[in-house]
DNA sequence: TTGTACGCGTTATCAA
DNA sequence: TTGATAACGCGTACAA
């Protein structure tokens, strides 16, 4: 074991095994027949000289490649992960780039005072932007400039970028239209948020205008299909305590006093907000779903709900990460990119019933 | 906008520019200063060609930095981000990295069959190790081998390196003491999982004997100092709907009847934990703390307690993070990292009282 | 303030 | 099966 003042390079380790480098290099790339003999000599080279492989850096400026797919989330990172539907997403993004050896860098897209975004000089091969808001327009036209290789998972991007998309709108009118044929007519929904602010407040034409977020307004609109004029909250984040707190608001007054106008039914846009909205339900004293119905969206598995079913629209999470990562494989064996497109399925579940009579 | 048929590169800007590529190269980084007209000119050229910048592998190649630091996280990447702990780990780590402008690549340590491990070859500066368990220490050994900074945050690593660590036991030992002066006798854990297999049962002796995660055992060993025989389950992860199963498992029997000789205080290893057993059980007619005392561990903003406060010891996650991220910082500079350790605190919550009398 | 020259560590190509 | 050579695209002493 030499102690060399620098690191071992491939041509340090030829040199001890009296190869060329090009030889030393076949040895570890593997991608070409080497003599037994020479490979043996090669390997013990290195391990006498401590050389841990060709540098990543070297090698990717070479092959062009890094082996790296960056992951654009919208808004902070321990958001994105919070919420079982991201966390699913990136699970099945993680698997399909697996299988291309490719790791996730993650990126934010929050933009910083001085420096340029994380986007513009990071080494990735590919880029997959999520949950696109307006921000995300910048980080696309970015990547776009440098040529890379992008698939926009349920964002508002451009007729050339392949697409992750659902069918939010549809879906949502889908839930919304059976807690109408249950017979409830005074119904509310909780919103996820609408913008990178995050505000909790009620829902009114300005801010639904200014809104960013397109999975917000999408099933906002499917819910609006059906109940054009219904009221609505909407929450900060996809959070249990989120959607508790949304619905302590839409059910009682400040002093916690149920409202005799209460809804009969919340639509929420996620499961959390459900789960959350269920909580405050119940400790108001009533009950889902006899005296209230109380609805989501996502099918996650709803940790945290104990033995209650949630009725809810599942999404194929999991299936849409992956077929992000399918996207970018394609893409850098040099083929086009697709959109693809999915839809949800209604799940019954043991939250939603007919209004109580009277009511 | 002249088409070229292969990229623009820095070379092409400065001939268009009419400078030299040192100039053109000094201009995008900025580092020493340039004449406003011969930048002007530059990033003119530059725009023409559409230059997106320099290729950050060929910068890194000969910079010696990718500005990417790898973080290695025990287990599935989608289990990791769903406990609330790795999350605020993760936004303190970013915080810290950010400062830095480095970038964070995950990696998983899973073992696949054929290929090398992802940290083998991956052009990053660094690496944090997060949660080690027995597997890896051989990522640890691949990363030693390639010289790379590295920082294990609670984990089995050897003297050398920089750890960031927390009084597992110690604080363990004192909310267990606290639950002990409250009057109870009778007082079960619910653990972590104890190894990669993560499997739900009730502690033994040769399971425990088997372990290989050490928070799961320092905590259990706190517990033990006070309670010695106490009993205890494990759960397969910390989840909400882990507890729940556990507490059920704990205080009822297969038919959901309450057990004469159930416990009068359950110690969980998480947060979640305790907060799925309040769950449980509070569906089995129970209430908390009158009937039974929880207690927690971790100090999250446990969100899915509705009102309830919990009595918990809280670990300073994000700054457990932090460090780690700043400790990578340092060695970065050329310095060296410091291993740094955190003491978590008591905090009261309503999930604790004395138990009822005759019991 | 700008230009020259070199090397960062590798791998692809081609010829031997 | 192996070896020589030429990029890959850039940053930075150093000199001008």
């Amino acid at each position: 074991m030499s102690t060399g003042t620098r690191r071992a390079t491939i041509a340090d380790v030829a040199r001890e095994a009296g190869v060329s480098t090009s030889t030393a290099s076949v040895v570890f790339s593997g991608k070409v027949n080497v003599a037994d003999a020479t490979r043996e000599r090669v390997l013990a080279a290195a391990a006498d000289l401590g050389y841990a492989g060709p540098d990543p850096r070297a090698a990717s400026l070479r092959t062009g490649r890094s082996g790296i797919v960056g992951v654009v989330l919208g808004g902070e990172l321990r958001h994105a992960f919070l919420d079982p539907v991201t966390t699913a997403m990136m699970d099945g993004l993680t698997d399909a780039l697996a299988s291309i050896s490719a790791g996730i860098l993650l990126l934010r897209d929050d933009p910083r005072d001085d420096e340029p975004p994380p986007i513009a000089d990071a080494p990735v091969d590919a880029v997959v932007l999520i949950g696109c808001s307006g921000r995300t327009r910048d980080a696309l036209e970015t990547v776009r400039h440098r040529g890379l290789p992008v698939v926009v998972i349920e964002g508002d991007a451009g007729e050339e970028v392949p697409q992750i998309s659902l069918d939010n709108r549809e879906a949502s009118a889908d839930i919304s239209r059976r807690v109408f044929q249950l017979g409830h007519k005074r119904v509310a929904t909780i919103t996820l948020p609408l913008d990178a602010a995050r505000e909790r407040a009620p829902l009114t034409r300005e801010r639904i205008a200014g809104a960013t977020v397109p999975v917000t307004l999408d099933r906002l609109a499917g819910f609006r299909d059906v109940f054009p004029d219904g009221p609505g909250v909407t929450a900060a984040g996809s959070l249990i305590d989120e959607g508790y707190i949304a619905a302590r608001t839409l059910l009682a007054d400040d002093e916690g006093i149920v409202r005799a106008d209460r809804p009969t039914a919340i639509i929420a846009q996620s499961d959390l907000l459900a789960v959350g909205a269920i909580r405050a339900t119940e400790e108001l004293g009533l009950r889902v779903p006899d005296d209230l119905t109380v609805v989501g969206f996502d099918g996650i598995a709803a940790d945290g709900l104990g033995s209650l079913e949630l009725t809810t629209v599942a999404q194929p999470a999991l299936a849409k990460g992956r077929a992000a990562g399918e996207q970018v494989a394609r893409m850098l064996e040099g083929e086009h990119g697709e959109s693809v497109h999915f839809t949800c399925e209604f799940r019954a579940g043991e939250t939603a019933a007919p209004p109580r009579a009277g009511r």
